[in-house]
DNA sequence: ACCTGAACACCGTTCAAGT
DNA sequence: ACCTGAACACCGTTCAAGT
């Protein structure tokens, strides 16, 4: 006989992402999130195949929120604003929802699923940029050495790895700096002529 | 009645290390690790307070094997290769052991205990050498940048983010090239003679 | 002083039974 | 078609009892 269902998948990622952001992904069991949706947690699995999968239908959508996110923020200003734009909307968001930053960039049982990894529009806009900054040649690298830098510092701050004081902000905007400079630079003397 | 120990902190340590390594921090159960050095699981709780304080003294002992081989790596040959050898030893170290290189940088209820992050040698290695390579100005920045550049390159290659393939060593061999010319190069154009 | 079995309060997950 | 209680095999942790 149908029923009137009592929950979605939607409203389950929804309050999961809450409670995520709330206390971390460890920290979220079945039983809770259950009773946050009004409804026992076996009922959960009529909806997800698992716990893991769960986890990992939140992380694409804060995945998508990330994204929206750098766009909105790349769009305005002339070329170095966007850029820098891309890698402050991430660390921001970092700072702002730490744990849900964490769960997009965890490897979560990640091993069969390589994760469409932002699969898209951000890291297009981002080569977008990237190509009228410095040049069609190296940009894959370019991208590398910008998003290694930008989530490193993200992560580092995330765990309270820097801990010799001094201005933090400061230091972000200084790599940033000094990155986008380096880059526009040219590289081992070859092509340096192209851009300048 | 005293008694002949079955096991040690120090057993306990290496054990559950060696099964972190193998399966992650994160699938280490007490019952198996007891089993591990020949006991039961509720005698693990006469030589540490909690899983999570077990866990802390593997991330304690981590942090100075990989502190060990950076200093190692560090030693040897000019400014520029002592600096870049601290980074590749950080990302040999996460290729090789990413169970053991992700607890090490995981906050694990680091809210409270801020952790004596490396605490010392190798950072104390870093900022000489770097000191040497760019002067005494915006050192701590320039650390900061390198480092974060580092962790989130290794981060990113462990959690495969690194999606769009090209040489990923190349790529780190670049962005750690442009990332020291960065350094030396001079800033935003004040102190910029000091160095050429 | 250290180890143990038994118990406690939790997990995620399965499944037969309800509507 | 969806929800539920009961059960299963696990957790980490506590504690009284053993030696």
């Amino acid at each position: 006989m149908p029923t009137v269902p009592k929950t979605s998948p939607e409203a389950i990622v929804e309050q999961a992402r809450r409670l995520i952001a709330r206390s971390g992904a460890e920290a979220l069991s079945l039983q809770v999130l259950a009773a946050a949706v009004g409804v026992k947690a076996p009922s959960l699995y009529k909806h997800f195949e698992s716990r893991a999968s769960i986890l990992r239908a939140v992380a694409e959508k804060v995945r998508r929120d990330l994204a929206s996110r750098q766009l909105g923020a790349a769009a305005k200003g002339p070329l170095e604003v966007g850029l820098k734009a891309i890698a402050r909307a991430q660390r921001e968001y970092a700072r702002e929802e730490p744990h849900l930053y964490a769960l997009v960039f965890s490897p979560g049982d990640a091993e069969a699923a390589p994760v469409d990894h932002q699969g898209s529009q951000p890291l297009e806009a981002l080569f977008a940029l990237l190509t009228r900054w410095m040049g069609p040649a190296h940009v894959l690298e370019g991208a590398r050495l910008l998003v290694a830098f930008t989530h490193g510092f993200a992560m580092m701050e995330r765990s309270h790895a820097f801990q010799l004081g001094g201005d933090v902000d400061a230091a972000f905007e200084f790599g940033l700096d000094r990155v986008l400079r380096a880059l526009r630079g040219g590289g081992s003397g070859r092509r340096a002529k192209a851009r300048r």
